[in-house]
DNA sequence: CCGGTATATTTGGTCATACCAATATGGTCA
DNA sequence: TGACCATATTGGTATGACCAAATATACCGG
């Protein structure tokens, strides 16, 4: 979560990691701007600043006479990616809770892409479900052929709103989860993928847009089955999350 | 999209509307700092909390020489509100990639909540839905109702990446949805609107998670077809979007 | 006339100080 | 105990200044 190297960016990184581990508690009061600026060896411009991208975030409110902590569950979805990196090893339950998500997202865009695709997109679209299916590499490669393929339905299906929202969800996330090495995780059942694969493609030849979604929809499903499994098994079963 | 009334947010305000409006060229340089405080007749640090508010925005990227303004396709999801409003109606193509990507969002959650509900949970949304059938009353009263049910799914599922989404999404939306008076939109074929409900119904009944995600699914299909065709006639057909 | 380099200017990043209005705090009084 | 008021604290803003990075300009040599 490398901000821009100014002060101000800086603050703001220390802070929202402090509010985001429950150092201050929802509604307290933060410190005052005047402390903070001592405490960062800082001026209260530049701590005005990093409240200000705080307050952005949706993770405190600031009021003349104090700026108060927010609930984290009434903040922005831009908070996500420092969430994910609290600890070394991501909760497994916020992975499961991102792959329910993304994945859904994926889905709606792969549904809205057969929509609208023309012919030359559909074609291509085959070409690359017919590459996913011959490729025999390594599994992060396979990711990758994977991602490339998302990516273009993506800009086929051409919808602002999930732009926008992969925006905040991907960056951070899709490069923290490469770093996990789940090499063993993806070596999930060899007739999944298949049946994942057989979805997709008859969904496409058919111009089937309802089983074209089920089998992307299947495809995370069983990239977040074994991806939470590896996670569980690697902290050591499960970790509770703050009501 | 009334924000704090402080001087920086009205800046901030102004600013993000003339950037959506496009009235910077994408890559172009902001006028600078203290131009931008003289035109305000404010402060420079009070412009500055304004950038800083931008910046976070994702609508510009701010260096020594001067702040640029960046594609609004790599912005962040939060100013889809503010994109909402930049006309007197909204754009239909907006609406739609809005109601797709909230469906998909609220179909997932309702299979997450069905996977996950206790039986007394499970019984409280048979309630929900039983009364949904049988209500009567006006169209307004009755999304307030089908509100109610998915924020229940909401609680029930209890997705924090579902919840963060919605917090930028929701808020700003359906207020602006409801504004809209859509008396005459709700009003799409009764055997449709009983086709949703019968299969959310069936799919609680039966545990089928699967049959409950199409059921919510078809649901803001339904709701996005009237939706955006009472938009299109009112603004006199399509309104393009610049790529 | 053109291209490259050195210089001057502009711009963002930060600091220090000051004042105001809204809020919070603590004590007083009924 | 509870309502009320004076005071200290806090955020919001303004002014002026300095630095380093980036940009624009002038200059020079080919």
């Amino acid at each position: 979560m490398a901000s821009a190297n100014t002060k101000s960016h800086e603050i703001a990184d220390l802070l929202r990691t402090e509010i985001l581990r429950q150092q201050y508690r929802s509604g307290e009061r933060m410190p005052s701007e005047r402390d903070l600026a001592a405490r960062f060896d800082a001026s209260r411009g530049a701590v005005r600043e990093a409240l200000s991208q705080l307050e952005q975030l949706g993770l405190i409110n600031t009021q003349p006479g104090g700026a108060r902590v927010r609930d984290i569950e009434s903040a922005s979805i831009a908070i996500l990616g420092s969430l994910m990196e609290l600890h070394d090893s991501p909760d497994p339950r916020l992975v499961d809770q991102f792959l329910r998500t993304f994945g859904a997202l994926a889905a709606t865009t792969a549904r809205e892409a057969l929509e609208k695709a023309t012919p030359e997109q559909l074609n291509q679209m085959q070409k690359m479900v017919v590459s996913l299916s011959n490729y025999n590499g390594d599994s992060d490669s396979k990711l990758a052929q994977w991602t490339e393929f998302f990516q273009y339905l993506g800009s086929v299906a051409d919808n602002l709103v999930v732009r926008l929202i992969s925006n905040d969800l991907q960056a951070q996330f899709v490069e923290q989860m490469s770093t996990l090495d789940l090499k063993s995780a993806p070596a999930r059942k060899k007739q999944n993928v298949n049946q994942v694969l057989g979805m997709v493609r008859r969904g496409l030849s058919g111009k089937d847009a309802e089983l074209f979604f089920s089998g992307v929809q299947l495809y995370f499903d069983e990239l977040r089955f074994s991806v939470v499994e590896e996670l569980e098994i690697r902290t050591g079963s499960y970790q509770k999350r703050a009501s």
